[in-house]
DNA sequence: CTTTCTGCAAACGATTTGCAGCAGC
DNA sequence: GCTGCTGCAAATCGTTTGCAGAAAG
């Protein structure tokens, strides 16, 4: 955040190094969908990554962002409407949660602190003697966005 | 849990109470509805309501489950696969959390510790200054189900 | 008896996919 | 030049809806 120009360059020579290191080429449409996000700040939906770029095709953007989870660059995020939101991975963003509109489904980066982070490690233990193998969690809070409320 | 019978009559009484509420009538599908979802524990899919009682039709199911939102008798719950899941209004089971199977969707009902809740709270005045008026939140923890692992 | 609910089948809409031609390397 | 990517249009599939007949009160 301190230099956004050297953040940017190195986020997209990383993105690089994940596409070829997935065997999948680094194209025109892939780089504007993460150029898109990068300057986005938060996840969006496929009706708004199509609007913030009049070039691109809806079905490649779709089977592109599918493509970038599975390279490590992007990541779904489960909103409050019926379209799944997209942002780019957490290893080039850090760590974060979501605030969530439930009236217009906008999603916006949030951060908590860390000793809240530290409060969710210990409940994996508990977690894992139900049966589950925990990897992940996600915390959202809920509300309206300043355009709703 | 200590008088399940009790529990279970106290809840169609309050699930009566709250159709009336919303002028709704207390018909043979919805109380089917509401009683899969006692039985379950834990938040279901469409297919799994209609799989647990086969004289539900799909369309009713749907729309009732909507519809007892409204009244406040039962939640959408966000799971990891492309099916929205239900569980009881938090009113009549009391607030928890969920485990989510990231493999096959499944949901399970999961309790956090009151100091972790507690946490929460503080972090709603942060999120309000970023222009969101805070209402609810939700936390998952995500990783494999017994049956997944 | 009146109004709401139900179930069927058709409609919807977000997402996915087949395929012929184009682009990365 | 070979192989993977793109864009179009068609297909998919979870969910919603119109409507005529059935059930709640």
């Amino acid at each position: 955040m301190a230099h956004p120009d050297d953040d940017e360059s190195d986020l997209h020579a990383a993105v690089d190094i994940r596409l070829r290191a997935a065997g999948m080429r680094n194209s025109r449409s892939r780089q504007v969908v993460v150029d898109v996000l990068v300057r986005a700040g938060r996840p969006l939906s496929l009706p708004e990554i199509l609007d913030a770029d009049a070039e691109l095709a809806q079905s490649s953007a779709y089977r592109n962002l599918v493509e970038l989870v599975d390279a490590g660059v992007t990541r779904r995020v489960e909103s409050a409407d019926d379209h799944t939101r997209f942002e780019l991975h957490e290893s080039l963003t850090g760590h974060h949660h979501h605030l969530v509109c439930t009236s217009c489904g906008r999603v916006e980066d949030f951060d908590v602190p860390d000793d809240f982070e530290a409060g969710i490690d210990v409940m994996v233990d508990a977690a894992e003697s139900q049966g589950f193998r925990i990897d992940a969690h996600r915390f959202d809070l809920l509300g309206r966005c300043a355009r709703c409320s």
